[in-house]
DNA sequence: CGACGTGTTGATCTCTCTCAATTAGAGTGG
DNA sequence: CCACTCTAATTGAGAGAGATCAACACGTCG
């Protein structure tokens, strides 16, 4: 794919993100290296590199994820357009996490000590990024509360509504169509709840019985969103708008 | 207490922290606004408050976590000293989490528009937060691997080993004193690693009669580090410092 | 002295895991 | 065009880690 001018991002376009001043976007198309693509189930940043740069992810879907050493994999957050890939890596030393392409993705690249010249010559755009970051974290803790508390039940369905929320958001559901892209494999879901796949499935499948949703061809269709929502335990929690670094 | 002169702070002088510029404190005793204290098991945020201020925890032990409507309480992760409070109130609209105090604690308050003003007029102070919300992000994605993954015996292991280096580093071990101060309960221990209060007991008196550690009057001692690293399966995690807005 | 919080232990129960086997679709090569 | 392979989804059966229920010990406190 081409370079993309961020001045005529299409991402910032979209009614989710707020503006940015036109010397904001030229500092930032400054510190942009590069745009590259990555396949889909293809590692972004490996678990434990160190000198990763940072990315803003452009288009597709992706996650975050630790491993123990024999294998046991826990994914961490799904990253959507939008997301912000690598601050972590950045600023702790330890607890390294991987980041890997759920779908074929593209990511605009970044130097990266931008963080610190953002914070010098940005203050605004610096605050954005403690805004993503603090936003990243909650994310992760909806996770751990489903994770330590929820039922396997009731994990997915926090699961689904939430990503069907950020999924709305971002993909403008096309005409009466009331369902949204969804890449996820039942692997993917089992290992962001904690679960296992042979359980996700048959939950998954108790739900899709009881008429809460269905996924069929990489979309998801909530059937029943007051249910599932009264499910998930959640109420009111409508996802806040996160503003890009791009 | 009296309130004290930041740059008197006697926390930052610990090793564990980074040296700030005379400027830049002055700028922190410029936003503060108070000090207070905090009895143990009082909350500091209540879950769902939106106008909280900032703080940063000057002494005492607090936690961070959230609740599902019936009461299941999830402990997102355990704050010491230095650790920074409420910027994840302030930066998103959703999600929102509690603050408890654990022992008594005594906090540094600060203006709660203090962030924007940060990163205008001290770019590095306000790259300190980021750093700080960062490096608290990756302690919950530790937490996550342990509560998705991990067994009840390695959850316990880990949790009481990652306590410890933070411990170990804040509080000097005195002596050929090899404990550090220890003051969860083990319905703490049970809310923060995804367990009940009946089988965190049971693992945890299965860990102490392996000879692995003890828990005495509010003290932990490390018996057998190296076998608890093993089952932690935390090789080389050494904990990063954090650099406390103080 | 009784009430309460914390820790301890035994006895069940069950949710979720592990093991195993089958189906369906997509891709590959001869 | 057809074996062959691989991945993802599906379903049944048995096993087990951890939950729940219940009782009791101990120290602190009003």
């Amino acid at each position: 794919m081409e370079i993309l001018d961020c001045a005529a991002c299409p991402l910032r376009s979209l009614p989710a993100f707020t503006e940015h001043s036109s010397e904001e976007v030229e500092l930032i198309k400054s510190i942009k290296l590069d745009q590259i693509d990555v396949k889909a189930d293809r590692p972004i940043i490996h678990e434990g590199q160190v000198d990763a740069p940072l990315y803003t992810l452009f288009s597709g879907w992706a996650f975050r994820f630790k491993t123990l050493s024999d294998g046991r994999r826990q994914i961490l957050n799904f990253l959507l357009p939008g997301d912000f890939i690598g601050v972590q890596q950045r600023m702790s030393a330890s607890s390294i996490h991987g980041v890997q392409a759920l779908t074929a993705v593209n990511l605009c690249v970044f130097r990266r000590d931008i963080l610190w010249e953002l914070h010098r010559r940005a203050p605004r755009l610096a605050f954005d990024v403690t805004w993503l970051t603090a936003h990243e974290e909650s994310t992760v803790d909806d996770t751990l509360l489903s994770v330590g508390r929820r039922s396997a039940e009731e994990r997915i369905a926090t699961l689904l509504v939430l990503l069907y929320k950020r999924a709305a958001i971002l993909f403008r559901v096309v005409g009466r169509e009331r369902s949204v892209p969804f890449p996820l494999t039942q692997q993917h879901i089992a290992d962001g709840l904690g679960l296992s796949l042979v359980h996700t499935n048959k939950t998954l499948r108790k739900l899709e019985k009881r008429g809460m949703h269905r996924i069929v061809d990489g979309r998801l269709e909530l059937r029943d969103p007051a249910a599932m929502l009264n499910c998930a335990d959640l109420l009111g929690e409508g996802p806040a708008l996160p503003r890009p670094l791009i």
